[in-house]
DNA sequence: TGCACCATCGGGATTCACCCTGATTTGCAC
DNA sequence: GTGCAAATCAGGGTGAATCCCGATGGTGCA
């Protein structure tokens, strides 16, 4: 023990319903982690957090709207007295997911094939101070800390943000998989114009070719 | 009531243990409805549910080692006397997926962002004989029947399986943005090896570039 | 009024993606 | 051994993608 007085006081952000009772039935049956709340958006998550006061947040990275890492922000500028500790809770592994949400402020990253006991004791290990990730997840972690890996840049959100409306068209059609020609002709525009909006997302989202744009979209749930 | 003696046997397939506890949860309040038996991988998915023999079948369509579909065909391979009915629970509302669910036998398709009455509802519905689909998702599928719509070509597992080895491996690396070229130094191969490799990949998935192959890809997990 | 940003195009050049034909080697099955 | 699939590579070609330069008009803001 450590010295706590309560149980680990935990709120939920995932926008499935279902998911969020999941993580409620599974953690029923630990005696030191209770629920204080749950959320299923972005601007109910951060009210809900101000609120309650939790010590830890299950976040889940893939989230409408901004994802879980606006929530981080959101609560980060807010300032709170007693900041909660965020574990990032996805169903992806990509590289780009973790570093991103770990520079944004998360202090673990695991993936929804954990069960609950698992869970359980990642949520006392970060609020206890620990950084916790899947083991498929340390690797990268620890690899781009030793900067000996060719990890992919890390996009956090800014660079989406910084899109143009036009540019997020255009970003939204080339993930579709459409040709410059097919876009131009969607959008009545000259592919002229489609190529420089192209390469402006391109440069904006530091991604190197259409193929890593449109990975770095899907993974956005940009359709 | 259309004379039931019993109530509803459901059986969960999904390779996320906390989401089956939260599916579990959701339907544990509806007293019409029983889950029978769960699976976390799909050979336990297809044992489990010719011995339970439940009355629906919800059904991650995202799963590893073929994915959600493989159970309906191992299911129907087997040829239960009593087979059940197929409901794809998905995160995913992409039109190729919606398809190829529904070719493959699925009665219904329902995102998971839905709540545990309308989850209880869609089960007594499928199970009564009725299709269901979200909102979202029903324009997909009628307009795929009257022909009015330009859907995309259906992609079932087949297509997947048809690959070999070493064309995996290339898809992997296709998926994740990678150059020819690049991919050629990580394999250690040259160049128009890799083209070759890849031209089969995009023959045998039925995609027409890389960029499409990689939303492809993306859509079933494979990093 | 001036400046910055956005959206719209063009010329020109390079690289990449993709296809077709054809070839070799290896290993495995019949 | 014969046959076949898989993996390897080459030449040559077309179209797409990407970047570089520059240019115009509109809109909003200091």
């Amino acid at each position: 023990m450590t010295g706590r007085s309560g149980p680990y006081r935990v709120f939920l952000v995932d926008d499935h319903g279902v998911f969020r009772s999941g993580v409620r039935a599974e953690l029923a049956s630990e005696a030191d982690v209770q629920v204080v709340g749950e959320a299923g958006s972005v601007v109910d998550a951060i009210a809900g957090i101000l609120q309650s006061a939790p010590d830890v947040v299950l976040l889940d990275v893939h989230m409408p709207a901004g994802g879980g890492i606006a929530v981080l922000r959101g609560v980060a500028d807010a300032a709170p007295s007693n900041p909660p500790v965020f574990l990032a809770l996805s169903v992806s592994d990509a590289a780009e997911d973790v570093i991103a949400t770990i520079r944004a402020g998360a202090r673990g990253y695991v993936t929804k094939t954990i069960d609950g006991a698992e869970l359980a004791e990642s949520v006392r290990r970060v609020a206890d101070g620990d950084a916790v990730f899947s083991p498929r997840l340390a690797g990268f972690v620890l690899d781009s800390f030793t900067g000996r890996s060719p990890v992919p840049e890390p996009q956090l959100d800014p660079e989406l943000d910084s899109l143009t409306p036009r540019e997020m068209e255009v970003l939204r059609l080339l993930a579709r998989g459409f040709t410059y020609r097919e876009i131009a002709e969607d959008l009545v525009i000259s592919i002229k114009t489609v190529e420089t909006h192209a390469s402006n997302v391109l440069r904006k989202t530091q991604q190197s070719n259409r193929n890593a744009l449109t990975r770095w979209a899907v993974n956005r749930h940009i359709h």
